[in-house]
DNA sequence: AAAGTCGTTCTCACTGAGTGAGAACATTTT
DNA sequence: AAAATGTTCTCACTCAGTGAGAACGACTTT
């Protein structure tokens, strides 16, 4: 007879899972009454959860009475795509030495492009992507890349839908897309010139193994520079080679 | 009147936080039923979890039927200790710029050190440290810098037990460490000689925030170019110095 | 200093979500 | 083809989870 605002048939798996779900875009650290409101769940509900969390260290109360995310899930999160992380970084770290230049490692996760790795110092600091972060497919060249491999009707649908504009410069023209992501299959990498931010240039290249595209190898500089592309190509090519050539080698057990 | 072997009153939270667990140490991919006996869970339950862990992208199903822990865990990681990892992770690289050796942030979790950044490339291999993995305190120089910011009583305690000795080397006798941990709050640094792997030196100096030792910075490189330490030191403390200023900047807010 | 706001902690009677043995089936190994 | 190992799913039982609400603490506002 109330009303029916209860997300009824949740399980208390799912309402666990909601507690850690409420962290994601938060600025980090939340009361468990925010906690509450953003996972949409009672009080007293949330209280217990965040409690068992915080026990098994899922969870960390700060020094200001504010939860985070603890490092148990971090230490459980590195086992995700370990392979991948693991065999590339190296050759991220060599292109870096090499160029000085941002070095991206991006995978695609539904319809955006989530930054497994990166390289940077300093001295580049003015960026978009984070690791753990995640941007549109359309408007990073790590991003063609891999929306290049996905089969045309995946395609077809992405770029159907309201595409985000980040700079004047971003291309959301379906047509204009479709012909790109084309020449992207048709020569294997992608250059895009402020796309996602004014005064940037990305180039990338998809990294292959078992004959489909498991991620993207891309690097970002000034727009300004873009005569230094043809610089660049070859050192970004022999990277992917590296990677891929490593991603094929012996297992490497360890534990179990 | 049967086996009490079931670990009773375990709450469903605590439950599906175990197969999470499960994967703690493993080789990174398990079936169900290996779950279920690291969990030590019943195996219709565990299904279930896995199955509502699955869906909520906490776990992925591998193509050949195993799981995984899934790269939500790593985004949501992402967000544990970001403020450290990000504020330094420039500095660290710089720092690597330098010198080209394997350089680390570890922070301490309990009776070890836990390696929160580390900056190599393909040159530098063999390695004992990995990004999200744990060493022993004493045996390394990060590990005894944040040993020795431990009071009294837990230092005494921790070389009370047993203590691993990876090579020949590793001083175990808590008398000479204690010596040892007196030495590094007296100079303010750590340098250990092959105590964790034959062949391997490592200097470190702790970042310290708001009068707290927070992490340790290490470099890590061959044994025999000892003398070299005297050289790394004034670029160690220099990072040290410049990720204690950048940690106390403006707060850099984002998202809600 | 009193009232108001916001957050935390915890209790308790009620009930429906979670349970796990076991059956059926699929796949791989011997 | 028999055995071993793993997966998926059902169902009757019951115990763990529930959430309103009370009590309290720490602030800001008036």
């Amino acid at each position: 007879m109330a009303e029916p605002e209860q997300i009824r048939g949740a399980s208390v798996t799912s309402r666990a899972l909601s507690v850690l779900g409420a962290f994601e875009g938060s600025s980090g650290s939340l009361t468990v009454a925010r906690i509450a409101a953003r996972a949409q769940l009672p009080l007293s509900t949330t209280y217990r959860m965040v409690h068992e969390l915080e026990e098994w260290g899922g969870l960390r109360k700060g020094s200001d009475g504010k939860y985070q995310v603890g490092f148990r899930i971090w230490e459980l999160g590195q086992l995700a795509g370990r392979r991948l992380r693991d065999r590339a970084h190296p050759f991220l770290q060599d292109l870096f030495d090499l160029t000085h230049e941002n070095v991206h490692l991006a995978i695609r996760e539904g319809t955006q492009s989530l930054y497994v790795d990166k390289i940077y110092s300093s001295r580049k600091m003015p960026q978009v992507s984070r690791i753990g972060g995640r941007l549109p497919l359309h408007a990073t060249a790590v991003g063609r890349v891999l929306l290049a491999d996905q089969p045309d009707w995946f395609v077809d649908a992405y770029l159907q839908r309201e595409l985000e504009a980040p700079t004047p410069k971003t291309v959301t023209d379906p047509r204009i897309l479709t012909q790109l992501i084309g020449d992207v299959r048709r020569d294997g990498y992608s250059v895009t010139i402020e796309q996602m931010r004014m005064n940037a240039l990305s180039v990338a290249r998809p990294v292959v193994f078992n004959g489909q595209t498991v991620a993207a190898l891309g690097l970002v500089f000034e727009a300004h520079r873009y005569r230094e592309v043809q610089r660049f190509m070859p050192q970004l090519r022999g990277t992917v080679e590296r990677i891929e050539f490593a991603m094929a080698g012996r297992p490497l057990t360890m534990g179990e």
